[in-house]
DNA sequence: ATTGATTTGTCTATATTTGTCCAATATACT
DNA sequence: AGTATATTGGACAAATATAGACAAATCAAT
């Protein structure tokens, strides 16, 4: 099941819309994950990315989807790395068979 | 057009197989490319990870598509990269949409 | 057993990422 | 206007990840 209109959006703009939707100051959410409020500004704003474990955080604390946020967190970084390839989605589709595959020789071990 | 044999070949064999086809030792590929042989050795087998620049260099001398190796080489980082996720072919599948939408996005300025 | 090829393990250098601090700017209120 | 509060920008520091170098160990052939 996809949304397009969620999956157009930024990580940093869902934690943003959430955050202030609660009335939340950054100092406030930056306190909960126990980072520097600047560099919660810039994670909103996306000019840097967020760890992984901060992502489950933002989640917990924010009452999103954990599973949801990961997703478009993961694909976004995904589509950064590869936006300047011009075969991005031939990559991309190439990717899933690899994955498929390497799962299946995993499990003969 | 996909090719399902290649697809599964991780980058470090099609390396190693276009070298012995080629009769060459570890040493004179490694010379080539101006790297250590143990590093060499250690990218053939899937130990490291080869870089960009790195993949260009072995497309030229052992006269392989550049293209063709470097789609290799990227999607096979983007699937060690979520073979652990659960959902991975939702990911990527997110990310193509995302490609797509920053491109759109990036023609208008 | 010796030689040549490859692999393993470890250690260092370098690059990248992440985080903090503080100053600058913006926003809102009197 | 001035002041208080919130956010952002930029420089730096700390932490982590990656790449490379080297020596020693293993393997393969004779």
């Amino acid at each position: 099941m996809s949304n397009i209109l969620i999956d157009m959006k930024q990580v940093g703009e869902i934690i943003r819309e959430k955050r202030e939707e609660k009335g939340w100051l950054l100092r406030h959410l930056a306190a909960e994950l126990d980072i520097d409020q600047a560099l919660l500004s810039k994670i909103e704003r996306g000019e840097r990315k967020a760890t992984k474990e901060q992502i489950q955080k933002f989640a917990s604390v924010l009452n999103l989807k954990k599973d949801e946020l990961m997703l478009q967190y993961l694909s976004e970084n995904i589509a950064y790395e590869i936006v300047e390839e011009k075969n991005a989605s031939d990559i991309l589709h190439v990717a899933e068979d690899k994955v498929e595959y390497l799962r299946k020789q995993d499990k003969r071990k």
